[in-house]
RNA sequence: GGGUAGAUGCCCGAGUGGCCAAUGGGAACAGACUGUAAAUCUGUCGGCGGGAGCCUACGUAGGUUCGAAUCCUACUCUACCCA
């Protein structure tokens, strides 16, 4: 591959590289690139959001390059201000050890993870005597720090900023010195952290990281940027019927986004695609197909695909809904459904299962069921399928 | 250290002694319509209960009162001004 085919294919799904020069000078000098990712392990799931750093780590990693994971168990005691408007909760070591072990486990559908070097922060933040503190601290000013849009905003909001808050710029920027990045990647959103890496890494007579920018995925509701904490995403260890449904129910004008962002499909092809005048929802089937693919198989993705127009388009009963034992506590008559409806887990209460029914949400082999205080037994329900709302589908027994 | 303002449900925010499980908006959930899109309309939105009703909740802990989100005291936290 020629260094312009390279630099395309790293230059794909990319907002910002600084500087695309120096990229090219490190490309063309013929060195394993150490190419940094941070991770914050302060979630559980790996969604498609993540995802989306992750590929252009593996895009390096298959040009020949290291790819350098920053388990961030360190600075996840801080918190990442990035984007927030408050301050994050800290987390304790178990917390996180059990987050990046969860966590671990979902990247290898992304990475090859053999050929990762994977790092935890605490290796040289950990270590720190607070003298080391301080001199790290003495190579920046509050006022650069503070030039930060997150801190400004939250200054001008009259919101708390914890002391601790403006260290974690530094913290991730130190890390590209301990791991000698020559290439660090980040969301949008990561900026200002990625800058001031650069900065630290000059400061230490070091030639400075180049900066390579994704920007943010925005999640299933089209609006927030995906995270699980708002529950808009797309994970990838969901099952393939879910993540089928899922990237279904985007809006139509991110669909270009989310081809560039979590597929591998030619760019060409998608701008081709969504000019025509192809029915929108047939080519978001492709773009749910491409995903589902990704993470587990083209047959998985056809299947999904099937499931998807059967339940949904055609509105016919699923085949295969999902079995579920009637609870035994429940007893074998008068059962209530509502009862059953939370023990199932497709309600978090009694007052919301009712509700659900009242509204029409509830239904047994199709037929709605409205009236909370209806009773049952339990041989009337065995192999009838119980629907709650448009999604959720079990076969009881 | 001194002063001022503030802390209400997922979020914002109204409420200054009973009519408050708490106005309004957003988010969310459900129904109708659809392409599980968008928009729109409708309903719901602390827990338990078939219901009557009961319980828990307005930063924390006490107190006053027949009765407190509302009054008093102490404490915790936040912002701003002065040092």
């Amino acid at each position: 591959m020629t260094i312009e085919q390279q630099l395309a294919l790293l230059k794909r799904g990319t907002t910002e590289i600084i500087s695309e020069a120096d990229l090219k000078e490190k490309l063309e000098s013929g060195r394993k690139l150490r190419v940094k990712l941070g991770v914050d392990p302060t979630a559980r799931s790996v969604t498609l959001g993540w995802a989306v750093v992750l590929r252009k780590l593996r895009d390096f990693q298959r040009l020949g390059h290291t790819a350098v994971l920053i388990i961030g168990d360190f600075t996840s005691l801080i918190g990442d201000p990035s984007g927030k408007s408050k301050t994050r909760p800290q987390l304790t070591v178990e917390e996180v050890q059990a987050n990046v072990d969860s966590v671990l486990t979902q990247i290898d559908t992304i990475l090859d993870v053999s050929k990762t070097e994977i790092r935890f922060n605490r290796e040289w933040l950990g270590k720190m005597s607070f003298e080391d503190v301080i001199r790290l601290t003495s190579r920046y000013t509050v006022a650069r720090i503070l030039e930060r849009d997150d801190f400004t905003k939250r200054l001008r909001e009259e919101r708390p900023i914890a002391m601790h808050e403006i260290l974690y710029p530094l913290c991730q920027g130190y890390d590209s010195v301990a791991v000698q990045a020559d290439v660090e990647l980040g969301g949008n959103d990561q900026k200002f952290n990625n800058l001031v890496g650069r900065n630290l890494m000059a400061q230490f007579g070091m030639e400075p990281q180049v900066v390579v920018l994704s920007p943010l995925l925005v999640g299933t509701d089209g609006k927030e940027k995906m995270s699980q904490s708002l529950g808009n995403y797309i994970g990838v260890k969901d099952e393939p019927n879910d993540m089928f449904g899922k990237a279904m129910s985007i809006p139509d004008e991110i669909m270009e986004n989310y081809f560039e962002l979590a597929t591998d499909v030619p760019m060409d092809e998608v701008r081709t695609l969504i000019a025509s005048d192809a029915n929108p929802r047939d080519i978001k089937r492709r773009l749910a197909r491409e995903i589902v693919a990704l993470y587990h198989s083209q047959e998985a993705a056809q299947s999904a695909d099937e499931y998807f127009l059967s339940t949904f388009s055609r509105r016919e009963q699923p085949v295969d809904a999902e079995p579920a034992d009637i609870p035994a506590e429940l007893g074998d008559a008068d059962i209530n459904l509502a009862s059953l409806i939370v023990g199932l887990e497709l309600a978090k209460s009694n007052g919301d299962a009712k509700r659900l029914m009242q509204s029409g949400a509830v239904s047994l082999d199709g037929e709605k069921a409205t009236d909370p205080s209806a009773r049952f037994q339990r041989s009337d329900l065995v192999g009838k399928v119980l629907r709650i709302g448009k999604h959720h589908f079990r076969k009881l027994s």
